[in-house]
DNA sequence: ACCTGAACACCGTTCAAGT
DNA sequence: ACCTGAACACCGTTCAAGT
């Protein structure tokens, strides 16, 4: 009964038509080139270089992806979505407090995977329409699940959030990127936060 | 007889010679309207418009301050010998781990004080020649003084250094700037640090 | 000695013209 | 429908000419 709700078919999206030949294939060399350039200069790498790298005009660019942050989320879908995965394996995990602190660990390398990333992170964190926050939501919900369940075995603060945790962990992740010559940061730091979650 | 030793002339920093009259005014403005644009626009505004608001020409700009983070340091002077002050007087107070605590409290408050100084105190830490971290270095050796009292009194746990906790100062700073609509994170998150300091 | 501002190099973004 | 690249706006930095 509900699902021959008319209005249903007005809210859905539209099917997605397949992209021309060769839209398709400029978008993918955008990606891959794009994903090669973030990982040599960083998140803030230049979008004409990234272009020129895919043999492609600078509009193209801007056709297939309207600013920096969503030519971002396209390079690291890949990763987000086998972060998700894993937390959902974790999720189903006995310990809760142990997969907690698993799954924070994850996320602080996911964030300094490349240089800018969790900068980036942190800033798009503002405004919730940003592709980039709209895409890390699943992974924020599974977080906060993850947290609920090791508050209520009683392992971890009633007084801590999510969010406050994940400002945390990016801001562990880009202290760690300021200090190159320092490879335990993260772990020092990171373990320095768990204390402090009791 | 040590004091008499002829190195020491040629060592002693020349006799810094008054500016001429012109020349400071221009300093003092250039400075002043720095101050005005970074509070306003953050620290990465137009030097630009910082030296067309000051009445001068951009090259006067670049002749006093030979970049971003030379001007950013005459800029945050002040507030930086305050904050030395404030240090020296808690290296002399009888709780070692409060006075830490407090110091840590200041050092947040400071790097929040103008919106992009956590990161550009981040980003300057990683090369020792930077302006901005010379004039910090002072500040660090105060932190370790008052670090090293509160884990001779074994309130503090001995596996943390002094550059650990400015990172992670640093860090939340940046983190509390990127949520300007909760003004208790910087709180929440530096109770969090301090109770995994045990 | 110090100041000025035109000139240069660079980058992000838009849009009219082309297929 | 999609692509191209010239054009525009902007910014940091330098340097020859001026006082």
């Amino acid at each position: 009964m509900t699902g021959a709700i008319p209005m249903e078919t007005s809210t859905a999206r539209p099917a997605a038509r397949p992209m021309r030949a060769d839209a398709r294939r400029n978008h993918d060399r955008l990606v891959g080139e794009a994903r090669r350039s973030f990982a040599e200069h960083g998140t803030d790498a230049s979008l004409e270089d990234i272009a020129r790298r895919a043999g492609v005009g600078i509009g193209t660019l801007y056709r297939h992806f309207p600013n920096r942050d969503a030519l971002m989320n396209a390079v690291f879908q890949d990763a987000l979505c086998s972060l998700l995965t894993r937390s959902r394996e974790l999720a189903a995990a006995e310990a809760p407090c142990r997969a907690l602190v698993e799954w924070l660990g994850a996320i602080v390398t996911h964030a300094g995977e490349y240089r800018g990333l969790a900068h980036a992170l942190m800033s798009a964190s503002r405004d919730a329409t940003s592709p980039l926050t709209q895409c890390h939501q699943p992974l924020r919900e599974a977080g906060a699940g993850l947290l609920r369940r090791a508050q209520e075995s009683g392992s971890v603060r009633d007084d801590v959030s999510i969010d406050d945790l994940l400002q945390l962990t990016n801001a562990i992740a880009l202290a760690a990127e300021q200090s190159p010559d320092d490879p335990e940061l993260t772990d020092r730091l990171l373990r320095l936060t768990l204390r402090g979650l009791k």
